[in-house]
DNA sequence: CGTTAAGCGAGACGGTACGTCCTGTCTTCAT
DNA sequence: ATGAAGACAGGACGTACCGTCTCGCTTAACG
């Protein structure tokens, strides 16, 4: 995951300084968080930033974007398992937690940002995709089949569909719209709105 | 809109030359398509690529932000009014609409490219949702709330969160998944999903 | 010669500045006389003296050693015509010329440094040679031709070897030994010693 | 003289491998042959060739310089003792060694090359005069004073003076002019045209 | 005969320079 | 005044060496 590598190497030579992976890490998000912007982001600038040679950084990344890549990375916890009382409540955590991502301090603008600058490339963006969204995806799906099983879902739809339904308006909030767009319980009106449809029932 | 302006000028000197105004944009969008990529595409490259001084590029905008800015409104038309016979069939005419532009031919990646790239700046970003994202969004506004009036629609919700519920999947399907996720179809599927509901009916 | 050209360009853009030219060349001097010595002699520190950016000393010459040459060359002036009362006289010009040149201020261990530089660069060396050192010999063999006209020099000896006799010597205390060892008066000892033979005259 | 150094260390612990000497001095020399250039041997290069690690060379010389100067030394042998029937003879003998040292197969290029490069580094030309080329001086001296004694030489001239003259015209030809300038017989053609003058006698 | 200190190849480290490319400004001549 | 051309100072690119350092061995002399 990170640059050093945990492989069984030969471990010829001088190992590699894991001080350094932190301050390179650590300078990204510092100058990202200082809002240095992502183009203005520069290898040398990082380098100087952590206190490390270039040819350090070069050593463990191929290039600015596999860093990015990286060090999103370490910002985003594997989805931990739901399994509430009810399918509802755990639809409610699911997105109060992508509401949570898009709120967390160091993420707010950063994550947007880097995020979107990822979507602008398509390598870039199927690494994240599949290792980061991926996971998220599915989780939502089995919650999904669970409620579809015990009757609380519709069984008539497309998982897929049905997920994005879900998914698709908290993303409309944070991509389309601007920061602060992410009020406390959103998540619960979002699935509370999608659950019982926009058309009156009786 | 574009940028040698249409205002009142002293129009001294020898005026400037609409064929390199095209030129510029047209340049832009053959290195776009050609798969250049959002940061390969530098002012010089624009330059030599449409036969044009660098200068003659700046005189018309102050860098490749605003000038990517303007390449872009020229792709996207404003959005006509809607008028079905009923609001479900205007719902699905408006995502639709958003379908299709994300299909077209010159746009698919290019413009899921450029956008992704405005949505990592924020300046750009302001400047692209107010005038391009907006007057889509008032449109959908509209027409939902004609809904509410007739009784199509709940009248019990927020009209952004029921916008939301609506373009959110479409935007998910268009972002978060890759090419060829957008099938014919696709709007009547979202648009019957969230009128109806996830939960059973009865 | 210098590296902004003379020729007939068609002079489109913007022309080369005089004044960076002549700021590079300078800052080379400087630098050399400040004892930099000539491979701590950087073109990133040349620029950096000049206050020039690096393309600008790039787009006149191709590297360190044809900018050497170049600086080389403002320092040497084209050999003038000797013709003095005899032709000892004009052999001792000669060589007294070679002498302040290995004295004069700006020169002295800057010319030997530069010069043994170009000395282990052997295409270096054969453009120094061909345009500063040639001349320097062509004059040296007119002399000698006169004086085997004039029976002041022996006829049965090459004019090659003769010149060598008379310059090596200049060569040897300039070039083996150290500081301080070209004394006036030299060149009249060595030449008198070359004409007069070492063997005693009767 | 090499690098492992004969002193009386304290030899404790494992001692220097004298293969890795002889492996870094091969190696400079392959490398000097191939043609590589003063300049582009750089001590990486040099360990990599030699299949050494860097430091080992580092243990052994502070520098690229101090290296090239143990190695040239091993290409110098201590001038041998001339004595011949006349002091001519000895004259001749001892230019003609010079000759053949400009000839000699690995020396020809790689020798001028690399005396050139220690001319234009002040500390590094001391060490190298006072190694290398005082013993020589000292040699000529030696049979110029023998002559004065015996009458074969001139009396009334300096002997530094005079050595130059014998020993200038040689260097020139291997300084200032190229390769394939030393034929045979020069020795002898310089030696006489210093002994009998440039002037005719009679 | 086991300890131990220096040597060894490998290669990472913080730096600096390389030669190229782009940025945004400027200066030239021609329209 | 605008146009194409292109020079300008500045700065980042990714690579290569510099001279130092840290690894895990190996190797011989000493105790």
């Amino acid at each position: 995951m990170t640059g050093t590598g945990t492989g069984t190497r030969a471990a010829r030579g001088r190992p590699r300084s894991a001080a350094a992976d932190r301050a390179i890490v650590e300078a990204v998000l510092r100058l990202l968080e200082r809002g240095v912007g992502i183009d203005a982001l520069s290898m040398e600038g990082i380098a100087r930033e952590a206190g490390v040679g270039k040819a350090t950084v070069y050593r463990r990344w191929p290039g600015k974007d596999a860093l990015l890549l990286d060090v999103m990375r370490t910002l985003e916890e594997p989805p931990a398992e739901v399994r509430g009382t009810s399918v509802r409540d755990d639809l409610v955590e699911v997105l109060e937690r992508l509401r949570q991502r898009g709120l967390a301090k160091r993420n707010s603008a950063l994550l947007r940002t880097v995020t979107s600058h990822f979507r602008s490339h398509p390598r870039l963006w199927r690494e994240y995709h599949d290792t980061v969204i991926r996971a998220r995806r599915e989780l939502l799906h089995s919650v999904l089949r669970r409620g579809m099983a015990s009757g609380e879902i519709r069984a008539d739809l497309d998982v897929e569909l049905l997920g994005d339904l879900f998914v698709g308006p908290m993303l409309a909030r944070a991509m389309l719209h601007d920061e602060g767009e992410l009020p406390g319980g959103l998540a619960e009106r979002i699935v509370d709105g999608v659950l019982e449809g926009a058309r009156p029932r009786k």
